[in-house]
DNA sequence: TTGAAAGCGCTAACAT
DNA sequence: ATGTTAGCGCTTTCAA
C-alpha cells in the first residue's frame, strides 16, 4: 500500500499536522523538515489528492466539453488551454461529445458529479439547457467560440460575422461581384453569424442582393465538396465563393480536385481556418484564419481567475468588446480573424 | 450546500445505509426505494465522486500523455479512447507533453498523484524511465502507437517496418527504381521501424543499396519541405520519395507547391496518414493509412480489462503478433496499416 | 433489508 | 512551531 501522512509522521517523529504544514509549504523547524523530506524520500511517499480533495472540496480539475476532439480547431484550443491549467496545478477532464447534444449533457452531468472546479464548453446544445445544472453550482464556465444568449457566463469568440464580411470585402475588391458562399447549419450561432457576415458584406458593396449563392451546407467535409459542385453547375457566372469552416473549406477542395475545378481561373476560394491546410494545397489558399492559440490562452486566463488563481490580466478588456449589460459581470470576449493571403483568389480588377 | 447521502437519508427517514445501497443497485424495500428516489429528486442530490474514490481506493480516472493533441493521429485515437471509456465510466485526463521528456515525466508523476487507475502513453521518451514510478504502483500502462523495449506493459502499435516496406513494393511495381525517403528522428522507434521498412524494402527489391536517397527529418512540418527539396535537388534521377509521417507528407506538399515540383509526373510520392488531408491535394495523394479508429479500441478494451470491467475480448490475439515472451503477461498488439492509392504515383512500367 | 459506526487520507481548528 | 482531533461524503462491515 502506498504510504500516508500518517506514515511519514511516525517515520519522521512529528505530528500529521507538521507533515501536512511541509507538505503545504508551511513553517517548519529546518530539522523536521530534514526529516520529514527523508521518510517522504525513503517511503516513495506521494500525496493523495483524492483525499485532499475530499477536505478542501476542491478537485484541482477542469472539465472541456467539446463537439470533436478529432478537429484542428478544438485540439489546438484545448491544448493550449490543458498547458496553461497545468502550469497552475489544474487537470483537464475531456468529454467528447460527438455534436450530439444529449452526449453533451451526459458529458456535463458526468462532470458535475466528479466536482470539477469549473467547466470550458463548445456549445453544441445552443438552448443552454444542458449547462443550467452546472451553472447553479456557482461554478465558473467559459464558453468558448459560440455564445448563447441569455446565458450568464464569460465566453471567449471570434467575430463571426466581420469575418466573413472582411472576406467578400476582399473578393470585391479584386473585382468580383457574383459570389457565393458555403454555409454552415443555421442552427449554430457561429454559422449564422458567417452567414450574417456574408450577407452584410454583400449588401454594403452592392452585389448578390438575392440570397441564390448561398449553399446550405452542414459543416461536414462531404457538405463542403456537395457545396461547391452544386454552386459551380447551378452558377456558371458565379467566380468565387467564401467557405464558412474547415471542414468544408476540405470538402470543397476535394470537390474542386475531382470535379476538375481550376482554381483561381475559373473560381476564386475563401475558406476557412488550418494555415498548414491552406499552405499544403495548390495554389495556396486565401483563408480566414482565427487566432487559436489567443481563444486558448484567455479562456484558460479568465478559468483561472475565476478560480482565483491568478489577477484579473492587465488590459482583459482589450481588443474585446464588452458584454451588452456590464453589471452581468461576465466577461465577453471578441477577438479577430485575419486574412491570410495565398493564391487562390484571382484578381480581375 | 450540495446535498449528502446523510441529507437524503434524514429527508428519507431510513440509514445512510440504506442510500448508498440504492446509489449502488443494491436491495432495497420498494417503500424506501421511492422515498429515497424522491429526496435525491428533490434535493438535487448529486452522488460526490471524490468520497466515492477516497472510500474505494479506485478514481474511475484514466491519465493520457501524449505527444501533441493538436495531431490528427493523437486526436483521433484519444477520442476513440476517450468515446468508450467513458461508457463504462472512466474519465479521461489528458496530459499533452508537446514532445518534451521532461514535461512528459511531470505529466506522470502528476496523474500517480491524482491517482488515475491507469494510464494511456504515446511515449515521447522511449527509454521508460518516465514511467517505472507508475508502474511500481502495479496499474495498468498501455503503450501506443510506440513499444519501449524492455518495459513489461500492453503495447498497441502498427507494423511500421512492413507499412513501408509495402510502400517501396509498390512503387517498384510502377516501375521505380531510384527512390528517396523522407525518414523521422532516429530516437523515435516508430520512425526507426520506417527506416527498416524502407531499406528491408529496397534490398528485397535489389535497389537504392546505398542510403544516398535518405534525408533525414525530424517529423516536423518544416523537415519536410526541406526534405523534398533538398532530395530533388541533390538527385534530378530520383523518380519517387516515400514519407515517414504525416506532417512531414503536409510538409513535402508544401515544398512541391512552392517549389513547383509536378506530381507524378516529376516525382511520385508516398505519404503517410490522414486520408481527408490526400483527397484534398491534387492529384490526390498515395498514402499509408493507419488504422487509428481500432488503435484506439484495441488499447481502450485492453485497459478495461485490465481493469476488470469487461472480460478478454474474444479473438483478442487476432490480427496480432504475440510478446516474444509469452510468460510476461503483456499483450503486444500489431496492427497493420494499408495504403489507400491515389493519383501522386506514376506508373513507368 | 436496514441502522449504527468505523474509516479511507487529508486539512484545519484548536490547544499547547 | 507542533501535536491532537474532528470531519470532508462516501462505502462497508457488523448487528439487529
Amino acid at each position: 500500500m502506498a504510504a500516508t501522512v500518517k506514515d511519514i509522521a511516525q517515520r519522521a517523529g512529528c505530528g500529521v499536522a507538521t507533515v501536512s504544514s511541509y507538505l503545504n509549504g508551511g513553517n517548519v523547524r529546518p530539522g523536521n523538515r530534514e526529516k520529514i523530506r527523508q521518510a517522504i524520500s525513503e517511503l516513495h511517499y506521494e500525496v493523495n489528492e483524492t483525499a485532499r480533495q475530499l477536505k478542501t472540496n476542491r478537485t484541482r480539475m477542469i472539465g472541456a466539453v467539446i463537439p470533436e476532439l478529432n478537429s484542428t480547431f478544438c485540439a489546438s484550443v484545448l491544448s493550449e488551454i490543458e498547458d496553461i491549467l497545468r502550469q497552475h496545478g489544474y487537470a483537464m477532464l475531456v468529454c467528447d461529445c460527438r455534436t450530439d447534444s444529449v452526449r453533451e449533457r451526459e458529458a456535463v452531468d458526468f462532470l458535475l458529479k466528479r466536482r470539477v472546479d469549473g467547466l470550458f464548453v463548445l456549445p453544441v446544445d445552443e438552448t443552454g439547457s444542458n449547462l443550467r445544472k452546472f451553472i447553479r453550482t456557482g461554478k465558473p464556465v467559459v464558453l468558448i467560440d459560440r455564445q448563447i444568449e441569455g446565458l450568464d457566463v464569460d465566453t471567449v469568440c471570434v467575430d463571426n460575422r466581420a469575418a466573413i464580411r472582411s472576406a467578400v470585402d476582399l473578393l470585391v475588391q479584386k473585382g468580383h461581384s457574383r459570389i457565393g458562399m458555403i454555409a454552415g447549419p443555421s442552427g449554430i450561432n457561429a454559422a449564422r453569424q458567417r452567414m450574417r457576415g456574408y450577407i452584410e458584406g454583400c449588401e454594403k458593396n452592392g452585389i448578390c442582393q438575392n440570397r441564390d449563392l448561398i449553399f446550405q451546407g452542414d459543416d461536414s467535409i462531404e457538405s463542403g465538396t456537395a457545396g461547391i459542385e452544386t454552386l459551380i453547375k447551378m452558377h456558371p457566372d458565379m467566380t468565387a465563393v467564401v467557405i464558412s469552416n474547415y471542414r468544408m473549406t476540405m470538402g470543397a477542395m476535394i470537390g474542386a480536385n475531382e470535379s476538375g475545378i481550376m482554381i483561381p481561373q475559373q473560381l476564386s476560394v475563401v475558406g476557412f481556418d488550418n494555415p498548414q491546410f491552406a499552405r499544403a494545397v495548390h495554389p495556396r489558399l486565401t483563408i480566414v484564419n482565427q487566432p487559436v492559440d489567443e481563444i486558448g490562452e484567455r479562456a484558460a486566463k479568465i478559468m483561472l481567475e475565476r478560480l482565483g488563481d491568478v489577477d484579473a490580466p492587465e488590459g482583459s478588456m482589450d481588443g474585446s468588446e464588452d458584454c451588452a449589460n456590464p453589471e452581468c459581470g461576465h466577461r465577453h470576449i471578441w477577438l479577430t480573424t485575419a486574412i491570410l493571403e495565398g493564391g487562390s483568389v484571382l484578381d480581375r480588377s
